[in-house]
DNA sequence: CAAGTTATTTATGAATTCATTTTACGATCG
DNA sequence: CGATCGTAAAATGAATTCATAAATAACTTG
C-alpha cells in the first residue's frame, strides 16, 4: 500500500496514488480497492458503451500490475458491468433495450418485495425520513430541479429497500441499480413533463401506502411504478429523445 | 486446454485432466472452466461449512496454477459462495439462519415477479410441461420418494422462472438457488409429513392459477409458498431436526 | 493499383517468482 | 509443568515473465 516500499522496481510510469484521500472504504486489500475504483469509474459513465478497455492502460492509470486488475475485471464481468471476450479483452457492456427492460422488471420485483417487508419492519422515524425526502423531492419538482429530484428519488427507493432489513436484498438491488445507473445518467439529460408529474403522483400514493403500512398495496404500487418507468424509458430509447425524470 | 502442450514444465503433480469428459459448457477459456467446476463442487456440498480452502491444494486438484484459480475465487466470493479473508485465504461461506431467511425472501420476491410475468408470456405447451412435472411430483409424493419430489419441485420452480422470459431474472434466481442449494441438500435428509402435504396443496393452487393466467394471484401464491418454506426451514434450524420436503 | 498473404507488433492467458503476512513449532523462562 | 516469546515453515498478495492468439503493418502478386 505504501508506495515507498514497493517490492520490485516500480514501473516507469508514475503510480497514481491509490487512495483518493479517503480512508480504506469497504475493501480488504489493494485488490478490493481497485475493484471499487473501477466499478465506480464505469458506473458513473466515464467509459463509452462498448468501449474497449485495454488492461495495460488501466494498469498505468491505477499504478498496479495486471494480476490484481484482471481479478477485478473478472468480478466486474460476473456483476454484468463488462463483457470479457475470450482472447480480446474487456468491453463496457452495451445495454440493449431488452436488457434495460429486464433490469427494470427485476428491480420492480425486488422493490415490490422490499415494500412488503418494509411495512412489517419499518420504524416511524424511517417513515419520517422518507417523508422528508419526499417533500424535498417535491420542492425539486416544483422548481424543475431535475438533478435534485433524481437524487431524492433514488434515495427514497434505497431507503425503502433498506427498511426491508434484508442485506441480501439490499446488495442485490444495489447491484442492479449499478448496472442501470449509466442509463439513468443518460436519460437524465432530457425531461418529459407529463411522465414527471405522473411519477410524482405515484410517489404520493407510495408514501401514503407506506404510512398505512399497507404492504400488499405498496408492493403493487412500487412494481407498477417501475413498470411505468420501464415503459417511458423504452419508448424513449426506441422512439427518440424525450424522457422521464424518474 | 491440451495437457500435452503445456508451456512451462508441468508441475510435478499429475495434472487432473481438466475436462471431465463434457464439452466446453458455457465458459470462454480455461479460467471459466475452473470457475464452473469449483462452483459446482461447492454448491453440491462437497466442502464443510466454514472449511478452509487452501489455494495450493485446489491447484493440484485442478492441475492449474494459482493465477486462474485466484480469479475464480474472487468471482465465487462476489457470488457469495465463499468468504475471502484478508491474508488468510478462502472459507466456505457459513450460512446463518438469517442468511437463509433472507435468501428465501428474496427468492420469493423473484418468484412472485416470475409468476406475474409468466402469466403474460407463457405458452400452452409450457404450462403443459409444468403440469406434467406436477403430476410426476405428485407420484413421488404418494410413494414417498423425497429425492424425486425434490427434483420435480425444483424443476417446476425453474420452469416458471424461465417462462418469465427474462434472462436477467433467470440468472439472478439461479445464483440465489446456488447459494442455498447446500442447505436444501442438508434439509433433504429429514422429512416432516405435515409440511409435505401442505406444500403439495400449495403447488396445486399454483398450477391452477397458472392455468387461469391469474398473474397477481399466482404472484402472491408463490411468495407465500416460499414464506411457508422459510418458516419451516428456520424452525428446523433453530428447534432441531424435522423438516420440510419443499 | 487492389486484394490477398505474410511478417511484425501488440495484447491477452497463464505460470512463475518474490515479498509479506500468517501460522506452526520449539525453546526458554517463570 | 505450563505459558510465552522467537524462529522457521507455509500460505497469501502481487509483480514479473513466458507463450499464444489477435491485430496491424508491410509486402507480394495478379
Amino acid at each position: 500500500m505504501n508506495s515507498a516500499t514497493v517490492q520490485h522496481p516500480a514501473p516507469q510510469t508514475e503510480p497514481t496514488p491509490v487512495g483518493n484521500g479517503a480512508a480504506p472504504q469497504g475493501g480488504n486489500s489493494l485488490h478490493d480497492e481497485v475493484l471499487v475504483r473501477l466499478r465506480d469509474y464505469i458506473v458513473e459513465g466515464n467509459l463509452e458503451d462498448g468501449a474497449r478497455v485495454p488492461e495495460r492502460q488501466l494498469c498505468d492509470m491505477l499504478g498496479i500490475s495486471r494480476t490484481p486488475l484482471r481479478e477485478a475485471l473478472k468480478v466486474l464481468a460476473a456483476e454484468g458491468l463488462i463483457d470479457l471476450l475470450p482472447n480480446r479483452g474487456a468491453r463496457i457492456r452495451r445495454l440493449t433495450a431488452q436488457d434495460i427492460a429486464e433490469l427494470l422488471d427485476v428491480m420492480g420485483g425486488l422493490e415490490a418485495l422490499a415494500g412488503r417487508l418494509a411495512c412489517e419492519r419499518i420504524s416511524d422515524d424511517e417513515v419520517a425520513a422518507i417523508e422528508h425526502l419526499h417533500h424535498q423531492m417535491y420542492g425539486c419538482y416544483l422548481r424543475r430541479d431535475l438533478h435534485g429530484y433524481f437524487q431524492c428519488n433514488q434515495a427514497i427507493h434505497h431507503h425503502i429497500v433498506a427498511a426491508a432489513r434484508n442485506d441480501t436484498l439490499t446488495a442485490s438491488y444495489a447491484g442492479f441499480a449499478n448496472r442501470i445507473r449509466r442509463i439513468r445518467y443518460a436519460a437524465n439529460l432530457d425531461r418529459k413533463r407529463d411522465r414527471w408529474s405522473e411519477a410524482m403522483r405515484e410517489h404520493e400514493a407510495i408514501l401514503d401506502a407506506l404510512h398505512r403500512r399497507a404492504g400488499a398495496e405498496l408492493s403493487d404500487l412500487l412494481f407498477q411504478h417501475l413498470r411505468n418507468k420501464q415503459r417511458a424509458v423504452i419508448s424513449h430509447l426506441t422512439d427518440g429523445p424525450a424522457l422521464q425524470p424518474d
